[in-house]
DNA sequence: ATGAAAGCGCTAACAC
DNA sequence: GTGTTAGCGCTTTCAT
């Protein structure tokens, strides 16, 4: 089977006896054709097997119906579900999404940008509101509409859809120290580039400040499963500061891990220690207790995003820049006392 | 700001006051240009935020740096991992990977293949043997190397690299019988499309009938979280057939939660009941117990794939089609008695 | 080492 | 309702 070239409209117009122009117009199904002319075309296209080709109809319209996506990681649960909300809305409309990732690294995120540039996307979906100078040049230059999502602490190029990670913790504070616990320890990754995670930890810290409490103890990690990491640090903080009365997970996976280890040790959960976590990942639904936690409104700020793209790129009405700040939903669970 | 014309190379040209050949030379660092104007084209191409046009030169080119990955879905953990392994092989080469997702419809499968292959990849890496005749023939029509992945049971159009699920389904139901084993029962998803979850069982069965066993009960279940699930389905077979002495998940995240419940139950595992899942998910690491499992090679089947297609674009070497089978290792774990 | 001309495969804009 | 012409922004090829 010798390597064939590729077919293209010129074949279709040939089989079919009409001009290449009215083939692409049945193709496209834009502009009136006769019923005659489309099913000779139709018939032709399919017995042929013919394909067309995006690129060269990208280049001659000026118009390419990608929306880009770049997000840090697709392997920690939180991204697929924003991903779901995207395609969700997207399918509704000829705007497609292709995602880039940066694994949290500045560096990685200019040269995805700059490679989705220059497919010439119709509009930029992003993680954060921290880039670098670069990006955000690229960003304003790139002349289409932006949102920046999942996080709403700081200043958006153009639009943003998120919560404030601030807020969560704060929220998250309070609710511990309104039920008397008083040592408290905070246990998360090591990734400077994790901005949403510092945000909710400095909200954390500033809420518990004004009622008078201090984080007592913090451990870090980097790498590795989550869950099996979330056992070692509970082990690790509690060896060290055995007082402690709260644990604050800045993820639900490893506050799952710290969960189960504390359920095996015969730890009474919540009584002589509560638990949080960060996120509201489905599988907390099969833990032995349910994890307290904080519901991020993944699946919505995709929606949300989605439909600012989509309704500027279709209707073209050239919207001014929309901030949607969305409330996350703490989920009391069974790992934090209640009054 | 008004909507800018995005910058082309007759932009650059002009205000380097060089030939847009010799810029389109600079920027692609293909041919001699001399010290000098390299830099002043460089120098203009920065200061206006110069970003090419990749449609444009893919067209010119007749060469798209793509490569189409189309797998059924991202959230299960198992295709990520594939992901990872494809991104580190061609992450040293110019191609890039454009992921689509099928969830496990035949109709999406042709759907997406078509979308993909109007912007005409260099190659393509598909999940699975099983694809509609449409499907095929767009493949073979393609003119481009095609890996089929994750399973090497059935026949490929082109390359293929993957296990043998019903090899894995038979090693896993001797390791079982092995250890005296008798009443199994087996817990799955009732995706009729996930024919490699088919083929597993299907192995599974005939080898437990050659130890004369057979399947003394079943259960199915159908979305939500999947930790969960396990658990009430390892409830409700149990409830149904209390005799029974071994579970076998059709995957790790069932198979977890059917072991955090048997475990607060107080089923003593693996004497009682012995467990056995299927993937090897980093999850496991952090269980109580270890779950005994398989690794299905994931990340080196997406490296191997990734490799087929870099050699075939990159050294244009028009190799024949390659069958690579990889060989599944069990993960013995606590969850089956070993003697 | 640099430039000019001719397309790549399609669609916008206009004829008819 | 259908066809013609002229590009889209690059790269190839060939001159110089």
């Amino acid at each position: 089977m010798a390597t064939k070239r590729p077919l293209t409209l010129r074949d279709v117009s040939e089989a079919s006896g009409v001009s290449e122009m009215t083939v692409s117009r049945v193709l496209r199904e834009r502009g009136d054709v006769s019923v005659a002319t489309r099913e000779k075309v139709l018939t032709a296209a399919k017995e042929l097997g013919y394909v067309p080709n995006k690129i060269a109809g990208a280049l001659a319209s000026q118009r390419v119906n990608l929306v880009a996506v770049i997000i840090p990681s697709m392997s920690n649960m939180v991204f697929p579900e924003v991903m779901m909300g995207i395609s969700e809305v997207l399918d509704e409309t000829p705007l497609q999404p292709v995602v880039g990732l940066t694994h949290y690294k500045p560096g990685k995120e200019e040269q995805v940008l700059y490679e989705m540039l220059s497919w010439r996307p119709s509009g930029i979906i992003m993680a954060g509101l921290e880039h670098s100078d670069a990006c955000r040049t690229m960003l304003k230059a790139s002349g289409v509409p932006i949102v920046e999502i999942m996080d709403v602490d700081g200043t958006a190029v153009d639009s943003m859809v998120g919560i404030s990670h601030r807020r969560a913790g704060r929220m998250m504070a309070q609710e511990i120290a309104a039920q008397g616990y008083k040592r408290i320890g905070f246990l998360g990754t090591k990734m400077p580039m994790d901005h949403r995670a510092r945000k909710r930890f400095e909200g954390f810290t500033e809420a518990l400040a004004k009622n008078g409490i201090e984080i007592a103890d913090q451990e870090f990690y980097d790498g590795g499963s989550a869950l099996a990491k979330g056992r070692e640090m509970t082990a690790d903080i509690l060896h060290r500061s055995p007082d402690l009365d709260f644990l604050y997970y800045s993820n639900d996976m490893i506050g799952a891990g710290g969960l189960l280890y504390l359920l095996e040790k015969g730890v009474k959960v919540p009584e002589d220690i509560g638990l949080a976590g960060f996120n509201g990942v489905e599988l907390l639904q099969g833990l032995p207790k349910k994890l307290t936690t904080m519901d991020a409104c993944r699946k919505d700020i995709g929606r949300k995003a989605a439909q600012i793209i989509a309704t500027r790129c279709m209707d073209d009405q050239n919207d001014a820049p929309q901030t949607i700040e969305l409330e996350p939903i703490i989920s009391l669970g069974d790992t934090l006392m209640r009054s």
